[in-house]
DNA sequence: AATAATTGTATATGGTGTATACAGTATAAC
DNA sequence: GTTATACTGTATACACCATATACAATTATT
């Protein structure tokens, strides 16, 4: 695990392949086979390893909102701090020991309030979810930066010379202005902004919740 | 694309290989990158082909709430009737004519309320991000439904047997309670609670976009 | 010391994406 | 109408991939 997901942090997911991994360690292809029975296993093995973390404990004096912001907070930092995560093909649920930790963790948050199973379950996988897709895009701008010092082709969230000729005012009313006024390019303070506009959805959920949660007190 | 697009529906993503769409047309693999420089590029021009959809009028009659419920439902009507689309890597935000269409609707939707252009940009990103997340959702509970018919090893989102087993109440105190009451597995009413499930979700992005609406309106 | 289990290797199969060189065929230019 | 040029499909080849199988070397157990 140490190897691959040293290879995916330093070289992305593609380079990991049965026989890279095992050639790092200095034997060949097949011996990796007496340990792990197949690349998926491999795969499912890497998200495992790199979900052990050290959950902080659910205390009472932090409010559960703040609570949520840390969990949200943890996933985005694991996503960045290995890119290939969300690279990883997901089959379903992963049923494994640290995964199934990530999820009980927001789940002890919630523990108090007054919502049913199904909806913290279901609030869990929206702020997961949040978290998930939030990583992908905030992989999608690291990515855009590295490789924006190199040629101009494009950098930013959204190219931009191409998106400039394409988005016309006509085709695309509501999108042109923002394309228009630089969002998500190389022509803006692209990093930070990208961190309100995260917390902004965020905290749209979390008042969702609030909401939701005042409205079943009363 | 159709070839492709078909073979996509048929037999899941992984059966697409320029061979298998060559040759599927009657001609060898090579000729398709006459027209297709590389698969990377067969995949993005699927995903482009499957976005051609008839995008309703915005219309201001319904509110901007039932207009972005039909929105989410659109794409999760796209990511059900091609589960292979959530399968396909996103390799940073696709700048292509009918993608960028299912980003103009939304954004239309959001047109007249007192939000800037980042925030709206933000929520059409959560909102999408929240679509294909519990598209993800959805395509993982039809395969397990649909391979459940065969050997019971597991059924539902959460496989039954080893879970239940993994899931101690004093590893998991949270998803133990969640487990033990089968919720997301087969002894469970799974595709209707999945849809109210994910209709909690959504309600609770609406009220917190809601709220932040009425609290800019003041 | 003999037997069994574990661990690593060599080889082979059938797949993948794609670069290159070539042959035929349709179109355009003279 | 012939010639030249573009277009289109093919055959071959390469490097890589995951993995099945058969075998050798080592280690552990009896």
């Amino acid at each position: 695990m140490e190897a691959a997901v040293g290879i995916a942090d330093r070289e992305g997911l593609p380079a990991v392949s049965m026989n890279r991994v095992a050639s790092s360690l200095g034997f060949t292809t097949m011996s990796l086979y007496r340990y792990i029975k197949s690349k998926d296993d491999l795969l499912m093995l890497m998200s495992e390893a790199v979900c052990e973390i050290e959950i902080p404990e659910v205390s009472e004096g932090k409010g559960w909102r703040e609570q949520l912001r840390e969990y949200v907070e943890t996933c985005i930092r694991l996503m960045r701090a290995h890119p290939w995560f969300t690279d990883i093909p997901i089959m379903g649920v992963p049923i494994t020991p640290n995964n199934l930790k990530m999820v009980d963790w927001p789940l002890r948050i919630l523990r108090d309030l007054p919502l049913s199973e199904y909806e913290k379950m279901s609030t869990v996988l929206l702020l997961s979810g949040y978290s998930r897709f939030y990583g992908v895009m905030m992989r999608d701008m690291d990515r855009a930066i590295e490789s924006g010092a190199s040629p101009d082709s494009f950098s930013g969230l959204m190219y931009g010379g191409a998106l400039r000729q394409l988005v016309t005012p006509e085709a695309y009313p509501a999108l042109y202005p923002i394309v228009a006024a630089g969002v998500y390019t190389e022509d803006d303070g692209n990093k930070g902004e990208a961190q309100t506009d995260f917390d902004f959805g965020l905290e749209r959920i979390l008042d969702g919740i609030e909401l939701h949660v005042s409205r079943a007190r009363t």
